[in-house]
DNA sequence: CCTGAAACCTGTCTGC
DNA sequence: TGCAGACAGGTTTCAG
């Protein structure tokens, strides 16, 4: 599921209730279940259940693609990786009984009302920590890419500061924290930009482009709820809206030209060799 | 500093 | 039907 906009829908059904969960503000940690030892990166399982047992939910918020969940004196984090997904359910059946953990439930927390929350994860990538201070897992990330603090001219230095294809550049979340594969292919071919450029050969005007470009997508994918793909399915719909990305061989909306895909730093890369040409070597 | 490859995992799909 | 291989929304670690 997760780049910034499946993150900030999965946080803010947590926060707000979605159309058949409710929200889990206010609830309280009556017990906690690890089914996937490292699902936990910290602490380790008896201390987390000390810790978290007894604490209720102040607030759910995004960082990056990070959800936190803010307890009175702890923060739960988690990262969702490739397939990871949150959601509040029953924890009891009609008859009081507990209802047993669904295929590939990680973590669960038990809520005092008969509620819980499940960490589900196809993949086991996903990663969940219990901190004092989510500054130690969250310190490296780069700024979030709909921040006003965000001008041209800062991005316009981000970029022309280090020598960077601009993909893989865009993927790594200590330069910019929230896009992933999907949304990086779409700015970068709304923004015309050939995704090996090389970040330092940029111009203001482009950088500029892109940033605009960058919000765009994001804010359709949030406008959308999400994108929804494969087995995983939230009720997003930016699916259905793709440019570029998994159209290969598919005429480009803009000019026509079959979408190519190719390779970059192990990651699948689709743009429109017309409206993003291959830069001259310098 | 920068790039590429491997590793961590399970599931689906395609082609032979 | 079976089986091998490619591929999947992400990140970390290591080699060159």
């Amino acid at each position: 599921m997760p780049e910034l906009p499946e993150v900030e829908t999965i946080a803010r059904a947590l926060r707000d209730g979605g159309r058949d969960e409710p929200s889990i503000i206010g609830k309280t940690v009556s017990e906690a279940r690890v089914y996937w030892k490292r699902t936990l990166s910290e602490p380790r399982v008896p201390v987390f259940k000390k810790r978290i047992i007894g604490q209720s939910i102040k607030d759910v918020k995004r960082r990056g693609k990070f959800v936190i969940m803010h307890f009175h004196s702890e923060y739960l984090l988690f990262h969702l990786r490739m397939s990871g997904d949150l959601k509040v359910e029953a924890n009891l059946d009609e008859q009081g009984h507990k209802i047993p953990a669904q295929k590939h439930d990680r973590l669960i927390l038990e809520f005092s009302d008969g509620m819980r929350l499940a960490f589900n994860d196809t993949r086991k990538f996903g990663r969940a920590w219990l901190v004092k201070d989510p500054q130690t897992i969250l310190g490296d990330l780069g700024p979030e890419p709909l921040d006003p603090a965000l001008t041209p001219e800062v991005f316009y230095k981000m970029l022309t500061s280090c020598s960077r294809q601009m993909k893989p550049l865009l993927l790594d979340q200590k330069f910019l924290a929230g896009l992933g594969n999907i949304y990086a292919d779409e700015a970068l071919h709304l923004a015309k930009l050939h995704p090996m450029l090389n970040s330092i050969d940029i111009s203001s005007e482009q950088a500029k482009v892109l940033l605009k470009s960058i919000r765009s997508v994001l804010r359709e994918g949030i406008k959308r709820n999400g994108a929804s793909i494969d087995w995983v399915y939230r009720g997003g719909d930016f699916q259905n809206h793709f440019q570029v990305y998994q159209c290969m061989g598919e005429p480009c909306p803009v000019c026509g030209t079959p979408i190519q895909r190719i390779v970059i730093g192990q990651r699948s890369t689709h743009f429109c060799p017309v409206c993003q040409p291959e830069p001259k070597k310098s």
